[in-house]
DNA sequence: GTCTATACCAAGATAGAC
DNA sequence: GTCTATCTTGGTATAGAC
């Protein structure tokens, strides 16, 4: 396989394992297992575990920041804010990738990951405000949805889905119309440890 | 020192320590020297790292629920909601508090902390839409608003106030009128890795 | 470009003295 | 109740072959 295609198909290994266990809980032989390679190989290629979280981090707030993007662009009778948080929740498909950027969110005392984090985290409030036009109110707002629905996938609410009636408000209030997305995002795969 | 009080003292110093590198991040060895005594004490008082940091989001969760009843009966004019948003946010005094938390809440899939880290939420849910009386989408409002407060302190956005806009602009969103304590929670001590 | 073998270290846990 | 010394494991990273 070519190094560059190897290379996305490990970050996007790395992605997943990294939005499930975070930075040091992921092993780089997880992620290794994940993508099929072995452990060394992928330490060899990225150089530390380190540089690939950095590298995961990247392309996450990339597609994120597209997929924002193309969100406004694609014009339509419905409001901005709504199209922004439609589109924000279909980046749950992207298993791993909101996990991922919310382990860094919470990574800020890391000399290394935690200026990465911040600034991802204000490229993100830019775009809001510059581009899509938004307010400071509604982005604010729309950033609060935003940790909250991260929150309610990396603490895997949707496992109590079906035995808590309080989990069940929880997630129809996180994710309204895309429910099935969220059910989806943590449901495959989510037995092992 | 009695048993009792130390194990507290150790509970209060894991929460900060935790709250900083979150439960795979953090040594017992660190906790260990933020209270003051040695790294086998530590573990043998609690048993394990990991029942530590249950204990720790134990204390915590506890602290939150009886920070926000307070709040709601202590009466005044000011609406249910706004009470609950201050007093939540004076927990920013109780250093690695809300980290510590939110750090619980993005380890869904470890089959130990993950329902623990559910449970906790879930507590915190029922009790604004029993106990407070809030509605849905009250409640709602409130969570991911004290999302994105946990979130804005685990990634120290605090750092960035001083240089960056866009920073001031999301701190100034996301604390209004208790911006201070934002500062202060990430401020003192945060040179250090 | 990818693997096997392995060095090396950090950190949780245990044993046992005081 | 608290410490020092240490065992043990797991995990990153390196060396070097194919």
């Amino acid at each position: 396989m070519r190094s560059q295609d190897r290379r996305e198909s490990i970050i996007a290994a790395a992605t997943e394992v990294f939005g499930r266990y975070g930075f040091v809980g992921a092993t780089t032989d997880q992620v290794a297992q994940a993508a099929g390679v072995s452990q060394p190989y992928v330490v060899r290629m990225f150089g530390s575990k380190q540089r690939l979280f950095l590298d995961v981090l990247d392309r996450d707030v990339t597609l994120l920041l597209a997929t924002l993007r193309e969100a406004i662009h694609h014009d339509s009778e419905v409001p901005i804010s709504c199209r922004l948080e439609l589109a924000y929740r279909g980046l749950l498909a992207d298993r791993g990738l909101l996990s991922s950027l919310m382990h860094a969110f919470v990574l800020g005392a890391d000399p290394v990951i935690g200026p990465v984090a911040r600034s991802s985290f204000i490229a993100v409030h830019t775009f809001l405000r510059t581009e899509a036009g938004l307010s400071i109110d509604e982005a604010q707002a729309f950033l609060a949805a935003g940790m909250m629905t991260n929150t309610m996938i990396g603490i895997r609410m949707a496992d109590e889905y079906e035995s808590n009636t309080a989990a069940r408000e929880l997630l129809e209030g996180a994710f309204s119309d895309s429910l099935e997305y969220a059910l989806a995002a943590n449901g495959t795969g989510g037995g092992e440890a």
